[in-house]
DNA sequence: CTGAAAATGAATGTGATTTTCAATTTCATT
DNA sequence: AATGAAATTGAAAATCACATTCATTTTCAG
């Protein structure tokens, strides 16, 4: 079995919430994580279901909500689907609506000028979406449709 | 009729695009520049309903639609149902996920640091966001529900 | 080994938005 | 003012992603 350490945090988590250590949560967890970028849960049902035919899309569903409250994975919402990527450090989106590519960046200069912001305000931030939409380097020069 | 320039800008928009200047247009025009802050269709419909109540929810959400295209309208999406106010200045929002106030801001250190990070990817932004969700000043205090 | 609690998954529900389509309205042209 | 092609309207139905239901199956503490 792959992904010890995740499989760990999971078990873990399960652990602690009296939640139940299922095969099938086991094995999504697995797809997933080999699963590279910002993966819809759909193309992740597809992925599962060519290893484990019996697992249902809802299980697929229920288990990534169960992935991002366990920390593990994080969701995102750029074009009216659900996409999850693998936990990792803090980092906002470049999104090419041409081809779909998705860049990460982060900017500590931009993170302490929201937090000043909200500060002035006196508004507690307890998270926040920071996406810019276009086109990549790639895109650029092609004559294709789309905005 | 009130909003001159706006039903003036509504009526260009309309016949530079061979589309026809109606009532319902230009009723949930003015409507729409009387209500106040960010508001879903539905909440406009209603509005609308009460001056002319034989405008259907169809024709205020088409509209809707026709008013971001000419210009006059921006729409965001901050909880799953589309808001919409009127067009000004760039600026991006704070929302408060107890209360549902919404504040504007406006930091031009974060736009010109986003555009030399697009820049240094050769990205061209077409559009973005960027929201803080959280806790406004006056829900800090007071224990209740939600995140 | 047992049984209570949780999980599964196929089917169904939900809510916002979008489309369909027959009837109505607009408006450039007679 | 009359005509008629094209656009609009609005009630109803469809769509889409997501959420819930519930009978059955599985987990796991005792
Ligand atoms: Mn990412
Ligand atoms: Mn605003
Ligand atoms: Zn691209
Ligand atoms: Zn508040």
């Amino acid at each position: 079995m792959a992904h010890e350490v995740e499989q760990r945090a999971l078990a873990r988590y399960l652990e602690e919430h009296s939640l139940k250590h299922t095969k099938q949560r086991e094995a999504i967890l697995d797809v997933f994580l080999e699963a590279k970028g910002h993966i819809t849960s759909e193309d992740l049902y597809q992925a599962v279901r060519s290893r484990h035919a019996q697992i249902g899309y809802t299980t697929v569903y229920r288990t990534m909500k169960l992935l991002c409250e366990a920390g593990l994975a994080h969701e995102h919402n750029f074009d009216g689907t659900a996409r999850y990527e693998i936990a990792h450090e803090h980092h906002d989106h470049l999104v090419c609506t041409r081809c779909g590519k998705i860049i990460e960046f982060e900017c500590e200069m931009i993170e302490s000028a929201q937090n000043r912001i909200a500060a002035s305000y006196g508004f507690r931030v307890l998270r926040h979406r920071h996406e810019l939409y276009g086109h990549c380097a790639e895109c650029q020069t092609s004559r294709h449709s789309d905005s």
